[in-house]
DNA sequence: AAGGTAGTGTGAGTGTTTTCACAATTTTGC
DNA sequence: GCAAAATTGTGAAAACACTCACACTACCTT
């Protein structure tokens, strides 16, 4: 749809950017520099008017970026006028964490539906989303286009089936399985477990002197 | 320590690698082939090789890989043997999630002290894990090195200080704040508002036909 | 209204990661 | 015991990402 110039790594950032940005401006700050803004997110200055440039030239050469006008900017980039609906499948542990949480402060997605293969939790409801049984996905699923996936690994493949049947086209995985998908859904993993023993790894191994090795 | 020849990127992976091969052994498997390795943990396989290949030829041509012996070698490689100790911070929706779950099964990592600013939760235990109030944080961390950080925002900073006075080598960032610390303390950031928004934008934004992108 | 200052936008350079593609080698089946 | 099949390990190239460094310009101060 946009033209899809940039960068796969800048795209990462901006909401990182847009989050910090609206900060700023609650706390009534009118201008910013990409100096500032790096001192803030922990991303190299250059890197950030690299960023900023591929949108073209959002700033003024001497004064920084006007933080109102980068918002705005950004607000209609990230299409944070329309809230996206999410569903979340699996109310464990993990999956109660994010209904609670839901995301809602100065983001533009909603957990909407919630989907558990257990009768006790089925019909309740958690931070204001209702949990149906997941036998009921096909008839409730609506046209919701991303899902969390909070459910014990051995289901995954046979959820994610389900679901991309249903026409979901994003999936954010939070179980370990590596799931399979067509080529044109997008699938995000977030492997809190190998997130951990990654940083370990860094700490033996690597030297910890030095040059910050930024986040990810 | 060792050789830190290895890219950044092939670290990440190995966790992942890892996990994949316990599997396999504990479905009898003998041999694995990077082909194989590749339709599991979607990673192209001459990346897999590449990775391998850091570490020595570790594989035979026209063969494949001896499952026990991959094992062995990544277990050293990634000090499976012992295990490190875990404090986790903040025992709310997220931190609590993290006490059930633990981190143990085939994981080297173990979360073995929590703290908490709420009297309410001071003094309970969760998954085996005793949660401390947050003032005794000094006396009761022991030697511990690597910490999970699930507080509010806010409080990101000034609990963060207090973790590096007290010698934690590295961060587990699960707060939107983007922490500051000496250069040679180690901050992974979880942001998953960021993830979640990163997912939405390109699904608005990017070709969503053929191609997956690669997850992490 | 002019000179100093701050700070962008970017060309060019560097570093990192992925991918291609194939010679080399072992296994397998006959 | 030989030919075909399988699959590694890696040089070389391509793709991607980050950083340097500075010409340029808008703002600010006096
Ligand atoms: N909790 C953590 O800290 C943590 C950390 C790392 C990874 N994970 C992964 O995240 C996933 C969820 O973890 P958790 O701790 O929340 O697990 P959990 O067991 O607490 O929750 C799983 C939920 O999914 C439900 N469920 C099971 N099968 C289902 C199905 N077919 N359809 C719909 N719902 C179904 C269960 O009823 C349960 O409520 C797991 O894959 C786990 O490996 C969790
Ligand atoms: N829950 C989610 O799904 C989610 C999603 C994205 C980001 N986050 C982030 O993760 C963090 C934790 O989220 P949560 O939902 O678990 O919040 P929460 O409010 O449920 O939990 C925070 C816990 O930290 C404790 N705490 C407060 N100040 C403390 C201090 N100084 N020292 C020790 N403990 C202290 C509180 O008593 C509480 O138990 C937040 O920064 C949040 O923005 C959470």
């Amino acid at each position: 749809m946009d033209q899809n110039k940039i960068p796969q790594a800048t795209a990462k950032r901006l909401p990182l950017y847009y989050r910090f940005l609206n900060n700023l401006q609650m706390q009534g700050k009118t201008r910013v520099s990409s100096k500032e803004l790096s001192d803030a997110v922990k991303v190299d200055s250059a890197t950030i008017r690299r960023d900023f440039s591929y949108f073209g030239a959002l700033g003024k050469k001497g004064y920084g970026y006007n933080v109102e006008y980068l918002l705005g900017f950004f607000r209609k980039t990230l299409d944070q006028d329309e809230i996206t609906d999410v569903a979340l499948i699996g109310v464990g542990n993990l999956g109660t964490a994010f209904l609670h949480y839901n995301f809602m402060k100065n983001n533009n997605t909603k957990i909407k539906i919630a989907f558990d293969a257990d009768d006790n939790k089925v019909g309740q409801t958690i931070g204001g989303v209702p949990i149906y049984h997941i036998n009921e996905l096909e008839e409730r699923l609506d046209d919701v286009k991303v899902a969390i996936l909070t459910i014990p690994a051995m289901e995954a493949d046979r959820v994610t089936e389900r679901l991309v049947a249903q026409g979901i086209k994003g999936i954010l995985n939070f179980t370990p399985a590596r799931i399979t998908v067509p080529d044109d859904i997008r699938v995000h993993h977030i492997d809190l477990a190998v997130e951990l023993q990654a940083l370990v790894y860094f700490l033996k191994h690597y030297p910890l002197e030095k040059t910050e090795l930024y986040s990810e």
